[in-house]
DNA sequence: AGCACGCCGACT
DNA sequence: GTCGGCGTGCTC
């Protein structure tokens, strides 16, 4: 019976990452278990914080009081032997605090929140006891601490004992309920009960017979008052003639409830296919895990591959994880699962509530759901006995988090499969340089779907030359080749998607006088013009201020708006093209829940001939009448200082193409570019990944870049820009004799955007083969600047990054 | 984070 | 002399 309890407290900007010995109390010695939250006294005052059990035992190294534990909030530990070492892997991996990393990996319902009460003590002056309580036995501290002397004085009250502080430890996780009709009469009472009604009150009889059929069954109440058509206002005659209880009935939030889904067969598979499907069924129960690296152009049938090797895992009686990006989590895709595998699927993305999440979260937990499909963070799902987990674009950068836990989905998905024994399928049109090399290199099994289903060509794909265009032209977004091109496809009622690049092509104010452009107070960058709410933007810290009408700097009213976001674009094109109907989806359109979704049926069922849209529309949309794909810039990427860049044009470029001609038509793609030599741009028109990959990897040898080194970013800001930069120069010189000769440090540079929300940006990037210090000398780093924090300096870690600006 | 301890300047 | 500023250290 363990009485001592390892706790890891949640105060992550804490100076030490380590577990707390708590007692346990007799009462639950029995009960705590690994896994648990707690809520535990922290701290000197009478703070109190949830904490996450690590251990339970009867010894600690710990030579003083122990505090008991507090109260323990969950029946059931809420991560499991699995779930405690992959947060600990997680924490030492990713340099960042394993409470943090337990979090990440829990529903966002299941962090506490805190709130600080006072109330008032038997001393309170009835003066104290006046202004501060009034008629309440207590009131939140944060409601009556709002001005500084109010703190002071509260303070004084606090000392002097005529205030009490207290903390309560709110969970915030809710169960959803819906009223329930539970009968509570006995069959004799029934009768007695039918014998005492009124006649002529049929509704009671009904009401009678109905419960009379529960057999002691808990239904809801809206179902009740449907089967035997009785009101509610007959079921609270019947509460109060002791009929019945009304009792809340637990129910999960289903995001697809209404949605009807069509049940789909599996398709038959071509060879290659087969093969795929053959592989990967094959790997599921060797002791050995196997990572398969599934390239396949878009159209080749990936998902039906995933799908069925799915459907094989099921049949075993184990579970299966299935992470696809964010982006293409489209209602189209969940129904494609859902239809397979109907019940046995939880769905976790963005687009749903906390509460909805926590739902779906509890029935995977339960065993309720086998299949797991979702985003990111879903590759945490608490499945048992995975037998195999799916990675879809396993290039999309999105399964990168970019703060801390600063973790690749790909990673977590590697080290489950080892904890379970079981394949992971990364796939992919384009797989990531990464990802692709250690195929090369026999690390990851290679399986190639060659040939498109039904054997479609791939699109025609045409480069247009912006330079040539410009001098035609000035100013538009549209070249001659795109503008005909469009017309036609509108004369023959087919469909034509048009992308932007979003990077860098945003509109702005300018002012036509003198020249000023309006910045973002508080960031190194231009605001953005909104049409829709008539605002100016920053996209990096949200601040908004009202479109000026003259010229801040000169009071000039030549001021416009210039530049080419989406919504310029559209205008542009309802000019040219009067009669298009045209349908926009950028950040600002589908902003609103579902608005994405909503968006993409009105475009498949032909209610617009164009759709306009940033990087979105790229992934998993499969509209069969859709022959033209116009990428209007795409060459904003390439100027990025990143090495990533041409990798990513390329991808991007690859990835819409293979939206145009799905169907029975042949597609053609039309880019337009400055770069039109540009060797990105040059595989991407002959969907060559080959040569790409043999070409790009040639230069990452050159410049000594992953996957021929490995990276690690640390990133310092500061309210103060002398301090960032002198910290890193500090920081540079601390980190040269603990690193191994070999290992190249980049830096100290200022950021490409050097403020963002106020701070300045600096960092160093760290190259290396091997080096057997790093690891040592980075978790040195992270306790070293936690005490630093106090003083407003922040350094990040970022293993592997994927972005450099 | 949040609380206490402790060491310095400006007050009844 | 003390009240209160915030720099520093610790939390089982």
């Amino acid at each position: 019976m363990a009485q001592i309890a390892q706790v890891l407290v949640d105060v992550p900007t804490m100076q030490t990452d380590r577990p707390y010995s708590y007692q346990i109390p007799t009462a639950w010695q029995s009960q705590v278990q690994p896994g648990m939250r707690v809520v535990v006294p922290f701290g000197r005052g009478k703070r109190r914080v949830q904490g996450l059990v690590l251990k339970c035992d009867d010894v600690t190294t710990f030579d003083g009081d122990l505090k008991a534990i507090d109260a323990v909030v969950d029946l059931a530990p809420v991560l499991n032997h699995e779930g405690l070492e992959l947060s600990a892997w997680l924490a030492q991996s990713t340099f960042a605090f394993q409470i943090t990393c337990a979090q990440t990996m829990l529903p966002a319902v299941m962090r506490a929140k805190y709130v600080k009460i006072l109330r008032p003590t038997a001393t309170t002056s009835a003066q104290v006891q006046q202004d501060l309580f009034a008629t309440e036995t207590s009131v939140v501290y944060d409601q009556v601490a709002t001005t500084p002397e109010a703190v002071s004085r509260l303070l004084r009250l606090q000392a002097a004992g005529e205030v009490d502080v207290y903390y309560q430890v709110k969970n915030q996780a809710r169960k959803k309920t819906i009223m329930g009709i539970k009968a509570t009469l006995s069959a004799a009472e029934f009768d007695q009960a039918l014998g005492d009604v009124r006649k002529g009150a049929a509704k009671q009889v009904a009401l009678l017979n109905g419960l009379q059929t529960l057999n002691g069954e808990v239904l809801p109440q809206k179902d009740f008052e449907q089967r035997f058509d009785v009101s509610d206002a007959v079921i609270r005659t019947g509460v109060q003639k002791g009929w019945l209880k009304k009792q809340p009935l637990e129910v999960y939030r289903d995001p697809y409830a209404t949605a009807d889904i069509q049940a789909t067969k599996p398709l038959t598979l071509n060879d290659e296919q087969q093969v795929a499907v053959d592989q990967i069924t094959a790997a599921v129960n060797q002791p050995a895990t196997t990572t398969f690296l599934l390239e396949g152009v878009t159209g080749s049938g990936k998902t039906e591959v995933y799908l069925q090797s799915i459907a094989a895992v099921l049949a075993q009686g184990k579970t299966a994880l299935m992470l696809v990006p964010e982006i293409s989590l489209t209602p189209q895709m969940v129904q494609r699962v859902k239809g397979r595998f109907g019940k046995a699927v939880a769905v976790l993305h963005s687009g749903l509530s906390s509460g909805e999440k926590y739902d779906e979260w509890r029935r995977i937990k339960r065993h309720e759901a086998q299949v797991v499909v979702g985003a990111r963070s879903a590759v945490f799902a608490p499945l048992d006995n995975i037998g195999l987990i799916i990675m879809d674009e396993e290039h999309e950068s999105s399964y990168k988090q970019d703060d801390a836990p600063r973790y690749h989905a790909r990673q977590v998905a590697l080290w489950r499969s080892q904890y379970h024994h079981c394949p992971v399928v990364l796939g992919s049109a384009t797989p990531s340089l990464e990802s692709r090399a250690r195929a090369e290199k026999g690390v990851y099994q290679r399986l190639v779907l060659a040939d498109r289903v039904n054997k479609r060509p791939l699109p025609k794909v045409s480069i247009i030359d912006m330079k040539n265009e410009l001098q035609k032209h000035a100013e538009s977004n549209f070249s001659q080749a795109l503008l005909v091109a469009l017309q036609d496809r509108l004369d023959r009622h087919e469909q034509s998607v048009l992308m932007l690049n979003r990077r860098g092509y945003s509109s702005f104010v300018l002012c036509r006088d003198c020249g000023f452009v309006l910045k973002c107070p508080n960031c190194d960058i231009s605001l953005t013009l909104h049409m829709d709410t008539h605002t100016m933007k920053c996209h990096y810290c949200g601040h908004e201020e009202a479109i000026p009408r003259v010229c801040p700097n000169c009071h000039s009213r030549q001021i416009r708006y210039y530049g080419t976001g989406t919504e310029k674009v559209e205008e542009e094109l309802r000019d040219l093209l009067p009669d298009a109907r045209i349908i926009r989806m950028d950040n600002d359109t589908t902003r609103k829940k579902g608005a994405h979704a909503k968006l993409l049926t009105r475009f498949g069922s032909g209610e617009a001939d164009i759709l306009i849209g940033t990087q979105m529309i790229a992934k998993g949309l499969d509209f069969p009448n859709v022959t033209l794909v116009g990428v209007l810039n795409a060459d904003t990427a390439l100027g990025l200082p990143d090495f990533r860049a041409s990798e990513r044009t390329f991808q991007l470029l690859t990835q819409v193409s293979g939206r145009a001609g799905r169907a029975e038509k042949t597609g053609h793609v039309y880019i337009q570019t400055f770069n039109p030599d540009h060797y990105a741009i040059r595989f991407a028109q002959h969907h060559d990944y080959e040569g790409f990959f043999k070409y790009e990897m040639r230069m990452r040898h050159q410049g000594g870049y992953p996957p021929y080194y490995f990276t690690v970013q640390l990133t310092a800001s500061d309210l103060d820009e002398a301090i960032a930069a002198k910290r890193m120069y500090q920081l540079l010189q601390w980190l040269k004799p603990r690193l191994t000769p070999n290992t190249v440090i980049l830096g100290p540079t200022p950021k490409p955007i050097a403020r963002v929300n106020r701070r300045y940006y600096y960092q160093i990037v760290i190259k290396y083969k091997q080096d057997p210090n790093l690891t040592a000398t980075l978790s040195t780093l992270l306790q070293e600047t936690q005490a630093q924090q106090r003083q407003g300096l922040q350094i990040a870690i970022d293993v592997e990054p994927l972005h450099f600006m």
